[in-house]
DNA sequence: AATGAATGAGACTTCATTCAT
DNA sequence: AATGAATGAAGTCTCATTCAT
């Protein structure tokens, strides 16, 4: 029974819960289903974290930051205003339907949110932090519609089952953005 | 053939059972629970409804059914295009953050639907009807992008902690039907 | 996997659970030792007790009804006061150190009634019962100092390694109950 | 020889360890919890003592002698029968309902001596010292009866919801030591 | 001399579901 | 038609102890 250090292993916990939730919910996500995957004792779970709920925060807290870290790197890059524009565009189209996981993990944070200010706390920072790089390009009030529109259309096509055209983006962002 | 004593049992069972996700989720919702406060028998619950599943479907089918038959009252009365855009910024002014519970139960139903298709017939339905009902009013395009504008507003309403000015709602729709 | 109807389950779970106690205290009687000895499923622990509070307290209270029938047998005999006076000397000698494990659960109850309220109340039943059996042949505050003296004697026997001569048993309650 | 920075540290986690016992019983106190309240490191608690036996036995050793020393105290200013007849009466009237937490672990205690010897061992030396104070004014066979009156008298009173007349115990004293 | 990391066993409890009645 | 009894699986968490450092 070696009981080495392992460093990385509450990172790699993380990583699985997050894994997991995106699979099957958080409801589905259980000290048992992490601790195999991770290939770390059950009892390990309880040691590096207080409880379900200390790892459920700190996963959707990893999992937001990285979300909007993608976000922001793809405005910063944007210097004038239709790059801006064409960059709001391509978050819409390109970036958020990301992967299915990511579109569970938002709406697993949500509901969570939705109930509990522990985790209303993690989705306040994220929304906090995409305003403020809308705001680098946009003015304050349209940088708030702004992200909406990206938050509603984002849901949106990833609960369509219709195809849709791009192009309709980009006329609602420059419609958005005009005057 | 004498009728039960308790005829809409199934639906205070339904009703109760939305009660409680929107108290604890999904996850905190069993079929003690819901037996319990609906006051009927534990056994009951799988008699009215084959598992859990059933019940939860049927509870979100009934919950969206409503969100959406008021959705369609509030443009039903519309009649010019100033009306209709008023009316969306009725919704999402005064309907939409209609109550906490209706907030959890929203993303509880889209936690699900972004994992489970059972789930995302639900979704998909109350997506057309609402697309439907500003069709009537709007351009398919324009519509589709309104629907999303809602919904992203109403989550950033609802999870942002800042006060905010309704006239940024009226200039954002009227910015997003201009032309 | 027939699950038939097993009527005095109650009993014997409470039975083998006043037995667990008795060898290995409160703290090391638990649902998995309790239910694998009486043989029933671990999961029978909360159906039939809402909790291993309430089993303790319903185990705790049958063992105390258990041993002031006894008391009460024993006095309800004696019919004048010499007979009463043999009765408690006979209760202190014979009775009360009855077996190892009554003095086990003695104790156990005793340290649990001086944290909790809800013991206490099964203490207080029993000293009450105890005392009005020995108020029918004495005086109240002699059957109070009676009552307490049967309680330090038979502790302190129990406790107490060197032998005693009984005649000194009858020599304190000739004292105590004289005049 | 370096002395190490925090000398009493033992001694601290002893009493720790009694609070914690008088707060939660034998059951309720851990490792963990005592070198919470304690300040010292979990790990420290197995380096100090062997293992949660050892340390339960030096708690309850460092508890029967501060008891008996108080006991033994309060006889020795004694010097007249009548003095000592007093003395008693104190002991029981003032001294012993003591504190709930003190109550609470001699009944602890008491539970753990009716089942293991060691901790019979812890008890029966408490009762050796106690029964030689009251040597020192009583005749052997009266000093034990005292002994297990003032035991009983304790308990009854700690468990006991009604008040009582302290005349009443000097009576019991002076008869049980009468002639 | 002293401790932080780690673990395996076991604690209590909740649960969805089944089945005889 | 309806339900109370019952259960096995799984849930979270606590714990005493070990060991490398």
């Amino acid at each position: 029974m070696t009981r080495r250090l392992d460093p990385d292993r509450r990172d790699r916990i993380i990583d699985v819960c997050l894994e997991l939730i995106a699979e099957s919910g958080v409801a589905g996500t259980s000290h048992r289903k992490v601790a195999d995957r991770a290939q770390v004792p059950l009892g390990s779970m309880t040691y590096h974290f207080s409880g379900m709920d200390e790892l459920l925060r700190e996963a959707f807290t990893r999992f937001s930051d990285t979300v909007v870290a993608a976000f922001e790197t793809r405005l910063a890059t944007a210097s004038t205003l239709a790059e801006a524009r064409a960059a709001v565009v391509s978050i819409i189209e390109d970036d958020l339907p990301a992967t299915p996981a990511d579109l569970v993990l938002t709406h697993e944070l949500y509901a969570l949110a939705a109930r509990n200010p522990e985790y209303r706390r993690i989705t306040h920072r994220w929304m906090r932090r995409s305003r403020s790089a809308l705001e680098r390009h946009f003015a304050p009030d349209v940088a708030a519609q702004l992200d909406a529109l990206i938050e509603g259309l984002s849901i949106h096509r990833a609960l369509d089952t219709e195809p849709h055209d791009p192009r309709q983006t980009m006329d609602a962002v420059a419609r958005l953005t005009a005057g």
